[in-house]
DNA sequence: CGATCACTTGAGTTTAGTCAAAGCGGGTGG
DNA sequence: CCACCCGCTTTGACTAAACTCAAGTGATCG
């Protein structure tokens, strides 16, 4: 990790919701940091210091299970927080990690400094607060699905979110990431991805993914 | 459902957290609503008119799949909000249903006035934020537990947490919510209960459960 | 007294996790 | 240049957890 120049303001939440009385003490309190592609940007269990804003790149957000395994909550895309599940009411301590999956910049601010500026600006707060929300409500809709829908179907949602992230059908992603983030195998991840690519759903070179038919892929989340 | 009297100033989060210049508009725009027992307070997927704080009673929070199956995402206590998950920037639908397990008495508001008390009062819309930074760590937490952890584990983390939640070690909860809870089927936390029975870590008579060993039953829950 | 409903138990099936081994570049250093 | 090693991919075989189905048991209630 590396200390880089300032950020645009309109990238980032805490700047596009800044107040104008709070855009200096923004501009002084937050700074540009550096992460290369596999670099770990905070350790889920370490005290939370502060708050990141992802500024260019991409970086997946995930929870450790024993030293093997892992599940991925979410891949952060340009604009998205970071760390904020550490403003909860307990300990101050990551809940998860985050690890750099490109070369990635972030817009990096203290803990103290952010939390003032909830308190002096309403709307970033009640913005934060809608955040919350949304993310609560995927969070539940991955657990439903993580109990009542088999591989295929978590796969097929995994892939679909995905595109939807990167806005385009085709996107990269290893298959190791793939298992953590439909919370299953590398093998078992292997294997359905090549009953898609035998349906003609998808194509896979390597991690290069397309999604071709995204209709029928669908289907396979549709349950009961 | 019928409506009651009115409520208490420290019971819920909503007046709790009133600033002074509003409690009289606090007062005037909330209603007590009665639930009797197994009555829907709402239902996922109808629209979203208000915000109910739970004022005497227990209610549980689930995600229907399918006709016959469901998960049951969270059990709510005196003073707890719900219906929150209505705030967020999508379409004002609900997420999840809200079920009363017992009679039960809630404050009701609408979705109109709450929304103006969130801005008027920072402190409100903070104090709100950390709760949805908890739930969402918890939904987290939950999601690796689906993933990584037995049945046996997530029944025990299921106990638990009842029990933490009862701030007792008895309790009373049918296994057909007990499964829905914990992510399975019936029949499933049926045997696995008379193990733990067996191994005389809990009592169970009909749906009163008592846990007589939290310390054995927290030992499943470790995992990797 | 029959019907209903939840509880209890057994048996069979299935999905997906585990383990193991072979294949396949690609890069590195001898 | 070649041999080797490393990491990722591919595939097969086995295993086990837990879901499903089905049927028996017992209690309750009209």
């Amino acid at each position: 990790m590396k200390k880089a120049g300032t950020c645009d303001l309109n990238t980032c939440f805490l700047c596009q919701y800044s107040i104008p009385e709070w855009i200096a003490a923004v501009s002084d309190h937050r700074q540009h940091l550096f992460y290369k592609k596999n670099e770990t940007i905070f350790q889920e269990g370490s005290p939370v210091k502060g708050i990141f804003f992802l500024y260019d790149g991409k970086v997946k957000v995930h929870k450790q299970w024993g030293a093997e395994k892992e599940l991925i909550v979410r891949f952060a895309q340009k604009g998205d927080i970071l760390g904020h599940r550490g403003l909860g009411s307990g300990d101050r301590l990551y809940t998860v990690s985050a690890t750099a999956l490109e070369d990635t910049t972030v817009c990096y601010t203290e803990l103290s400094f952010f939390e003032a500026s909830l308190k002096v600006n309403p709307s970033l707060a009640l913005k934060l607060m809608q955040f919350y929300a949304d993310e609560l409500q995927e969070a539940e809709r991955k657990m439903r699905n993580l109990v009542h829908m088999d591989v295929k179907g978590r796969l097929a949602d995994a892939l679909l979110e995905l595109s939807r992230l990167h806005k385009a059908l085709h996107f990269t992603i290893s298959r190791q990431d793939l298992a953590a983030f439909a919370g299953t195998t590398y093998e078992t991840i292997y294997r359905n991805l090549q009953e898609f690519i035998a349906e003609k759903l998808i194509t896979a070179e390597g991690r290069a993914i397309t999604i071709l038919n995204e209709k029928k892929l669908r289907r396979y989340i549709v349950g009961g």
